[in-house]
DNA sequence: CAGTGGAGGCTTTTT
DNA sequence: GCCTCCACTG
């Protein structure tokens, strides 16, 4: 990335051009390494590269060059200090940044590299349990359940507690125990806080989760951090031999970690209490997700010798991007001020552009692109466009599409959820972990085979009643075969034959794998249900379906060099913990579609920030908690802070939600930008319709009083009683052209609140005074 | 047992 | 407006 970079930021990358790691020349020259290591770093980089003993914290603002000191400072420690790279840990946000960090780490260390242990919390803990999970109730083959396995268990767990789950939605519920596990508290711990009626509940349904959990064989994410710290408390030889073999912990992205996560790294920090965190309490955005940032404050508490080095130089941005990020996150009340001090040019001034809907918003940031890829040395792949809901895409794509300009979409419909990979995942599963009920129950009648609601639920009824798994009793079905179960047995002869059949060909499956490479089971199993005749003979779209069957076919065919038996596990483990953020390598020519989340981490020349308007960012969710929206002013300023050279931000008048078409009020971040770094705003520029389409060429006028008053008619000493209701395009004669909102009372009595376009934002104005009049869309 | 149709929910953000 | 869940019919 950063094809474009200046040339002070290319010598701070040692990007292009940069030397090769040559043991050779270097490995015996101890101050050659350091020069090289320490060199092209300004005086607080180093420092943080330096500070070799005991804790550290590193405030890091953005654009402040993080990754490299993380990375520098890991190379000092292995090529300088000479520090095993096997006694070096480093927790990253995504394993996309493990990977990049790695990658960056082998130019630096060379193979060595390949020692350190680099990856998320998530996966780190999954390696552990798979090493020690028996130590706290885990069997082999564990399977990792995601959000929708965990929503059948919850759907499970509700009915033993019998809770209704009307009133209760499932989704909350299981954020109450997701919230729990994450400051490390089990059922009854959450039973015994003096929480609320809800929380009461949520702790019932928990116990009943937990006991599922554990009979299906299975962890959420949540767990895996839990049960990992349960384990290093119960089992101290273990957590002994972490602590002794990581001589230095390093955790990425400390903002926004939870309770259970730093808890883990205290833990493996335990022996030498070398233990350095990076983080910056302003791009805090996960607290949704259990983020505490009372960890940077615990922290200072735990280590109280603690150095701590502040990174305030920005080497990515103009300075008015910055000094745009700056005035929104100023705009936080709850915030420790921090420098952000530029080191570029002034540059070009953003871009504000306000549109009628989103197919225009869409419009415009297409042919700001075209414009971009005509004009200017930028790529496709230097411009991303960001938006606060996923759903924000779909209008961006259609332009896209439309235009035939080259896009990629980063997360979205995520592929790992369709529902054709998801079966084929669950079969796999299922066999690897014969007490996934939650798989079977999916597959077992897909495609169909004759064993319907009716018999499923007289199974899980005799697996009840005899108080043993699913699978043990159509495992019983398969031994005995339908002659020779009892004639109590609660299933008719077919189905118990359709069961039998089923049982077979799975436990055949399970008794193959350990000879087959992954993608052979797979192929063997595809074979075996037909999944492709089954694809044919259900939806129109099978074609597209069967493609992302081969796709995940072809993921797996990477798994070529494993074990098989063991080949298997690593990659279902791989599909619960990936993130579609991961696979985005920056290097296709397109323009990157993109969460605000998901922005985090990444830079771009171009940035879009779309849909800047109240109710989505801030987003309506959190408009009534002051700290959720500081926490949505954060996701601004990371959003903003993206940006290296030029930043665009639109809105739309009117956006679509729940199929309605609503009108829209700008965001109140838009207001904190300081009005000298952005260029006369640009409403309706070429092309754009509405407004224009009957204004004509005086598009850009409509920003000054002074135009819109001289298109207002003259002499309306009496005008015709005109009802305006929300939604209606309108034009003042001082505040230019806007969107009714809102409208209260009847006819000329009435008051309507009207949004315009430009700086007089929401105004509330009687009708039979105000200059109003109706504009045709 | 499977397929259809109506009702109701739902959208933050993700490991 | 789209998806999921549930009840009813073939």
């Amino acid at each position: 990335m950063g094809a474009r970079a200046l040339p002070a930021y290319a010598g701070m990358t040692g990007g292009r051009g940069s030397r090769r790691w040559d043991s050779g020349r270097l490995c015996y020259n101890l101050e050659a390494m350091t020069t090289q290591l320490l060199q092209g770093l300004n005086q607080a980089q180093r420092e943080a590269v330096e500070a070799i003993d005991g804790p550290l914290l590193i405030i890091a603002g953005p654009g402040s060059g993080k990754t490299r000191v993380i990375t520098h400072r890991i190379a000092y420690l292995a090529r300088v200090v000479g520090i095993s790279p096997h006694g070096i840990m480093a927790a990253t946000f995504t394993n996309k940044a493990a990977n990049e960090m790695k990658g960056r780490l082998s130019r630096l260390i060379g193979p060595r590299a390949e020692g350190l242990t680099v990856g998320t919390f998530h996966s780190f803990c999954a390696r552990v349990l798979r090493r020690h999970g028996q130590l706290v109730g885990l069997a082999p083959g564990f399977g990792i359940f995601d959000t929708e396995d965990q929503m059948e268990l919850m759907k499970a767990a509700m009915e033993e507690a019998e809770v209704d789950h009307k009133q209760f939605p499932r989704r909350s519920l299981h954020g109450v125990i997701s919230k729990a596990k994450s400051v490390l508290l089990d059922a009854q711990g959450l039973a015994a806080q003096q929480g609320s009626y809800f929380e009461e509940v949520a702790a019932r349904v928990y116990a009943h989760y937990e006991e599922l959990m554990a009979r299906n064989n299975g962890v959420d994410f949540d767990d895996l951090l839990l049960k990992t710290v349960t384990l290093f408390r119960t089992a101290p030889d273990v957590a002994r031999w972490y602590q002794q073999r990581y001589i230095h912990v390093l955790i990425d992205e400390f903002q926004d970690t939870n309770i259970a996560q730093y808890a883990l790294a205290k833990l493996l920090a335990e022996g030498y209490r070398n233990i350095c965190v990076v983080g910056d309490p302003d791009q805090s955005i996960y607290s949704w997700r259990s983020a505490d940032i009372r960890n940077i404050l615990s922290f200072r508490e735990d280590y109280p010798g603690a150095k701590v080095v502040t990174l305030e130089v920005n080497y990515r941005s103009t300075q008015a991007i910055i000094d745009a990020a700056k005035g929104v996150i100023a705009g936080n009340r709850q915030r420790l001020a921090k420098e952000i001090l530029p080191s570029r040019g002034r540059g070009d001034r953003l871009v504000v552009h306000e549109a009628y809907n989103e197919e225009e918003e869409a419009r415009f940031v297409v042919r700001q692109v075209e414009r971009l890829l005509e004009d200017t040395p930028f790529k496709a792949s230097d411009c991303a466009v960001m938006y606060r809901v996923n759903a924000q895409s779909r209008a961006l794509e259609e332009a896209f599409l439309r235009h035939a300009l080259p896009y990629r979409i980063i997360g979205g419909t995520r592929f790992y959820q369709r529902a054709e990979v998801k079966d084929l995942i669950a079969y796999l599963r299922l066999i690897n972990n014969p007490d996934d009920e939650v798989s079977l129950l999916r597959v077992v009648n897909k495609p169909s085979r004759g064993i319907g609601r009716q018999s499923l639920d007289r199974l899980t009824h005799e697996a009840r009643r005899q108080n043993i798994p699913l699978s043990w009793v159509l495992e019983q079905v398969r031994q005995e075969r339908r002659d020779r179960l009892p004639p109590s047995f609660p299933l008719s002869p077919r189905a118990a034959g359709a069961v039998a059949g089923f049982m077979d060909m799975i436990s055949g499956f399970r008794e193959k794998k350990a000879g087959l490479e992954l993608v052979e089971l797979i192929d063997l199993l595809l074979e075996g249900i037909d999944y492709l005749g089954y694809l044919k003979g259900g939806a129109d779209n099978w074609e597209e379906r069967w493609e992302n069957v081969l796709e995940l076919r072809s993921v797996a065919g990477e798994y070529g060099g494993w074990d098989p038996g063991e080949g298997l596990t690593a990659f279902l483990e791989e599909l619960a913990l990936v993130a579609d953020v991961d696979s985005y390598d920056g290097t296709t020519e397109a323009v990157t579609l993109i969460t605000l989340h998901q922005a985090k981490g990444l830079e771009f020349p171009v940035v879009f920030i779309t849909g800047m308007e109240e109710g989505l960012l801030p987003h309506s969710r959190s408009m009534d908690s002051p700290e959720e929206v500081e926490e949505e002013r954060r996701l601004c300023y990371v959003g903003i802070t993206r940006c290296m050279d030029r930043l665009f931000l639109t809105r739309s008048f009117k956006r679509g939600m729940y199929g309605r078409s609503l009108p829209t009020a700008p965001s109140r971040f838009l207001a904190e930008v300081p009005p000298r770094v952005i260029a006369s705003a640009d409403p309706v520029a070429d092309g754009g319709r509405g407004l224009s389409s009957r204004a004509g060429g005086r598009a850009r006028r409509v920003y000054s009083p002074a135009a819109a008053g001289a298109e207002t008619p003259a002499a309306d000493e009496e005008p015709p009683q005109v009802v305006f209701e929300p939604g209606d395009r309108v034009r003042h004669a001082v505040f230019g052209k806007g969107m009714v909102v809102q409208r209260a009372g009847e006819g000329r009595e009435s008051e309507v609140t009207v949004a315009f376009l430009g700086d007089a934002g929401i105004k509330r104005l009687l009708v039979s005074f105000a200059p109003l009049q109706k504009v045709e869309g």
